[in-house]
DNA sequence: CCCTAAATTTGGAGGCGATGAAAAATGATC
DNA sequence: GATCATTTTTCATCGCCTCCAAATTTAGGG
């Protein structure tokens, strides 16, 4: 009784509706789909919709938490002699080769990021989650580094880690999105990755010094 | 025609829902309000209440857009030889002892902060809020360093600086809201403070270096 | 097979935030 | 005081979401 048939009846349902959900959107825009459209196309009552899925934006945004678990295993699987930021460096860059989805470096990231950025309740979740991945890859840090509970450290580190990759990442969108060639794009924004990254390792604390008069 | 009977009485009813409006949440908390029950202490209707305030949220958040201005007015002015971090870290310390709202220093800012916390639609606000501010500072930064369009440096240390207030910020609330004196929690946060800014500007390249075996 | 217990799905009622349009009230202007 | 523009109200409606009870489906044992 490996998976009866309840569980795999659970699980085609769920994947069926997301799976409509997400071609809805696609082609509509998140805020022009209403609930009920999904689930006539899924064949399923609203309620069995909200049954699987919290609320309307999960049905967009269902992959994103497995994040957490990719970030705290940058950390934990740091190589002998490599710190934390490095280790990041390493992986991101490593996701551009590869055109990871982790860091929206996968074909047609850019039109599931639009279709974030176009509606406010799917900006907002996504930055909740944003907000919950960072928290826990603090906590990878602290338990890490062995940090006191009350050292605001991992908390800032995580947080300017993750919003360097954000930064840098969302602005790959940007130079695609204003009709600039795919190869080009990544050929800067490899030059600038690794600005952000040398910045956020050396620090910023002669930026935009005002000259003494 | 300094101003006109309409212009005040615009002014008065905007002011007395929001003050209703507050007074509900502070004791029954955001979601246990409606907006219905706001427009019936103000004594208008609900279209009245939209009218004012795009959303429910916004009667809650209404004085945090005044931010942007301010942020951007610690680069501006910040002092001849000064960085941009020594501006912010010198306008920290200063609210600090002032009790300045704009970090949440101010006396009853936990309880604020606390509703903000409880309530799902008000943290997603409020973190809208804070992008909006971080890219106006980021845009302010460009601005003052004369920077390239496709720089993500002023982006990246408004969200570095921006991000570090917050988590320092929100550390105090933390401690006093597990009961610690807030003369003492206030006394520890400098320290803190201190550390993170240190912290910022000399980058944190070697954070978590993991051994050689 | 049949029966029962458990899980899943469904329908219906309703609350709440938000929008739109037309009617009513109010202030400004001459 | 009549007229015009603005503001407020009323009324209708939509969409997300919750709760509950009834109906359906599956699991497991006789």
């Amino acid at each position: 009784m490996e998976e009866g048939l309840r569980e795999r009846k659970k699980r085609e349902t769920r994947r069926r509706i997301a799976d409509m959900a997400m071609g809805l959107f696609m082609t509509k825009g998140f805020d022009n789909v209403t609930v009920a459209e999904v689930a006539r196309a899924a064949d399923v009552s609203v309620n069995t919709v909200f049954n699987y899925f919290g609320t309307k934006e999960d049905l967009f945004l269902d992959r994103e938490q497995e994040l957490q678990e990719s970030y705290d295993r940058v950390v934990r699987e740091r190589a002998p002699g490599e710190s934390v930021v490095e280790a990041f460096r390493r992986d991101y860059f490593a996701a551009m080769d590869a055109g990871d989805w982790r860091y929206g470096f996968n074909e047609g990231a850019d039109v599931f990021s639009r279709l974030i950025m176009e509606s406010p309740s799917l900006r907002a979740r996504a930055r909740e989650i944003d907000h919950l991945i960072t928290m826990s890859l603090a906590a990878t840090l602290a338990e890490e580094t062995g940090a006191d509970p009350d050292d605001l450290a991992p908390e800032l580190v995580a947080g300017q880690i993750l919003g360097l990759t954000r930064v840098v990442s969302r602005h790959l969108l940007r130079r695609t999105t204003a009709g600039e060639g795919r190869r080009e794009a990544l050929a800067a924004l490899r030059e600038q990755a690794r600005a952000a990254f040398d910045r956020l390792e050396s620090g910023i604390g002669g930026y935009g010094r005002r000259p003494v008069e």
